[in-house]
RNA sequence: UCCCCAGUAGCUCAGUUGGCAGAGCAAUUGGCUGUUAACCAAUGGGUCCGCGGUUCAAGUCCGUGCUGGGGAGCCA
């Protein structure tokens, strides 16, 4: 290959105004058509959703080779920018050597055509080859990005709190054991031998930063965790898996108001952020995958999102008209189909449920006056269900551990927790987001595996 | 874990009261052509998800298992 040429991405040139002369482009073929006298090569190296066209003639030396070029196969073309004469695309390259890197077999599972996202599943690691996978990871990225500078802008500080974790009961659902202890070991004795293992005592992976998270709010003032949280529930839905990422913002001297100022604040940035940095890709979101996309991005910007009580809402829901499979009553948690007649049916706009009563919530939320509910606070988004849950959290050393107490909590594996509540304790709060259901969210996709680049879930964890 | 639905060509699907296994797209070959998921023609392509049963005969009916999808619970 000629070395004093340098590779330019396709949306770099999709971009120019004026054609820089000869350009060097390397991706893989998405389609090739052949004219009487030239091929039409369709380029896509993944910088962006649109390909680039290339004309291969038949004066090139490889002619014939160039004619047999397939679907998915990988090419290096270099050539003249040139306007193109035909409809549909700006630029095209007026090919002088067409390199084939690689020559995909007619065995190429991606076709020329809509594949189902279900079939697409089984060859995970092929999707983000396709226009609409290569868009969502895409967005993925850019939202992560956009998270980090959303807080940095901000001044929050960036804390990664530990994916292995010694505390056992975090209350936020089933863990995955990590040990070192071989199977065999365990099976000889008979036993699992914690005092043996690795760490001397059992350990898990996390199922949320948030403790960690408080101690360093407790030090730098605003913080955020954002990685990776697992669940070993057995919940097999399309909102649901084992290994997925967090956000989330822990904030000293904030209050249950502020909270949800600050997730609301955070909502509507990203959605803009999504609009204005990925305008290609979220138009195919937009045009194509979710027809009530537009107006739902836009409710979200531009409206302030309903806020109520638990208690409220409950009033609503036994005043409405619509008949639920489950009654609604104080002291009951809400059922899927109450959180999305409020979110779909009532506000039709994200709805932030506050001050739920406190048998239904964790010990570290802050207990109201009422001695009945505590600060807690859910955003239900239409579609969607919970994106974010949070609370101001229990400041009150004396409160704290009468709460433990009566959950039949060890106090004595909290001693560091309860040690922030000893020394220096302020009102704090915070809360947690699914980073794949926000991002089902902006583009409208229905299932948690479609975005997730190698998705795991119960009785899944192939690629 | 529970409820419902599905599994037929590489993909998306049709297949009637049980009676010879089908279409479109893809692939291959040829034709045509500054084309846009190009077009036209021909050809090849099957463990009808697995196992067991009913029947002269099962893709079709029954049982069971597996896989996938939707919903519920749990949650983010």
């Amino acid at each position: 290959m000629d070395n004093a040429m340098k590779r330019t991405k396709i949306h770099v040139l999709r971009q120019l105004e004026n054609s820089p002369g000869q350009v060097l482009v390397k991706g893989w073929v998405r389609t090739r058509r052949d004219s009487k006298e030239f091929s039409f090569m369709e380029i896509n190296d993944g910088s962006c959703l649109k390909n680039i066209q290339v004309i291969a003639g038949q004066d090139l030396e490889n002619y014939v080779q160039i004619q047999a070029v397939s679907t998915g196969s990988a090419v290096s073309v270099e050539g003249l920018l040139v306007a193109s004469p035909g409809k549909g695309q700006k630029w095209e390259i007026q090919a002088q050597r067409v390199e084939i890197i690689n020559l995909a077999p007619d065995s190429y599972p991606l076709q020329k055509k809509r594949h189902s996202d279900e079939f697409l599943r089984t060859i995970a690691h092929l999707r983000p080859r396709t226009n609409k996978y290569g868009a969502i990871f895409r967005i993925r990225s850019e939202m992560a990005f956009a998270i980090h500078q959303f807080y940095n802008k901000k001044g929050f500080r960036y804390l990664t709190t530990p994916v292995i974790t010694g505390s056992d009961c975090e209350g936020a659902g089933e863990m995955f054991r990590v040990t070192s202890l071989s199977p065999e070991a365990v099976k000889k004795s008979g036993i699992m031998d914690f005092k043996a293992d690795f760490f001397g005592q059992e350990s898990n992976l996390t199922v949320s930063g948030q403790l960690s998270a408080e101690m360093f709010a407790m030090a730098l003032g605003d913080v955020y965790t954002f990685g990776p949280t697992f669940r070993a529930e057995n919940s097999n839905t399309s909102r649901h898996a084992a290994e997925f990422w967090m956000l989330e913002p822990e904030m000293a001297f904030c209050d249950l108001q502020q909270n949800m100022d600050q997730a609301e604040e955070l909502v509507k940035a990203l959605s803009v952020h999504a609009l204005e940095n990925c305008e290609e890709d979220m138009d195919l979101f937009l045009q194509f995958v979710d027809k009530s996309l537009p107006d739902r991005l836009n409710t979200i910007i531009h409206q302030p999102f309903a806020r109520l009580s638990y208690t409220d809402a409950i009033e609503i829901l036994q005043t409405s008209k619509k008949e639920f499979e489950f009654k609604v009553g104080f002291g009951i948690d809400l059922q899927s189909e109450h959180e999305r007649f409020l979110a779909e049916d009532y506000f039709k706009k994200p709805v932030f449920l506050t001050d739920y009563p406190k048998t239904i919530k964790p010990f570290y939320m802050r207990v109201n006056e009422d001695d009945k509910t505590v600060a807690a606070m859910d955003l239900l988004v239409p579609g969607i269900g919970e994106l974010i849950g949070g609370s101001q959290r229990e400041e009150r050393l004396d409160v704290l551990e009468k709460r433990m107490d009566e959950m039949n909590l060890p106090k004595e594996s909290y001693w560091w927790y309860l040690d922030s509540r000893r020394f220096g304790s302020v009102p704090h709060s915070g809360f947690g987001m699914g980073f794949e259901r926000f991002l089902m969210l902006i583009s409208g996709i229905k299932n948690i595996r479609d975005v997730i680049p190698f998705p795991r879930t119960v009785g899944s964890i192939d690629f």
